[in-house]
DNA sequence: TCCTTTTATCGTATATTTACGATGATTATA
DNA sequence: TATAATCATCGTAAATATACGATAAAAGGA
């Protein structure tokens, strides 16, 4: 007879860079502030800084800065356009992310 | 016709209190130290502190916290056993937070 | 060319997180 | 009743995150 661990609700098994990027995902969703702004999105693809700008109740370098830790993470996707930005879901990498909190949990 | 918002690959339609745990849980997990811990506690399910103490590069006090940490956002949950105190995943809440993934990603 | 719009970045202040050693509380054991 | 074992909590130092105003960069329009 081999270890008998009963079985858990998860595996878990995961590792290296597959983990330190999932972690930082998980990381990046868990702030408020972020995570109003991906609602936003879910509902206003395209949209600028601008408008999560008007939509928020804090200052345009805070979004800014938030926005970059999206983006680092891989949620988000932002494209040049003339002098705005526009913003949208990094689907892709969301697919990702589903899979492998379906993987894992 | 309607605001032609072409679908995106998640809804994120939640709010309140239901977001706010979720956001919290998000946290515990996007750090490298409790993640590691969560894996721990798969493979080591009823393991007491001092053996996660004992796997980590880390001090007993820092630990204790990360587990408080896990055990505030519901991942975990710890038995008092004589001077112990043992730890395993919190099931319950495990299910709700993938079940609550699933329905807004 | 000059001015406006838009956004990212810089510098910085404050808050939070993460880490540690020390201590106290609790239980078991000699 | 001492003594040991185990762990949570306290106080605190250092690192990181979060927020802001100011500024710079880039593009478009007058």
């Amino acid at each position: 007879m081999s270890a008998n661990i009963p079985e858990a609700c998860c595996t878990l098994e995961i590792s290296g860079e597959r983990q330190e990027k999932l972690i930082a995902m998980f990381k990046a969703l868990g702030n408020p502030t972020r995570f109003e702004i991906m609602k936003f999105l879910v509902t206003h693809p395209g949209c600028i800084t601008g408008d999560i700008v008007s939509f928020l109740p804090i200052a345009q370098a805070t979004v800014s800065q938030h926005l970059r830790v999206l983006r680092d993470a891989g949620f988000i996707k932002g494209t040049v356009a003339g002098t705005a930005t526009s913003y949208c879901l990094y689907e892709e990498n969301i697919v990702w992310f589903r899979s492998e909190i379906g993987d894992v949990f």
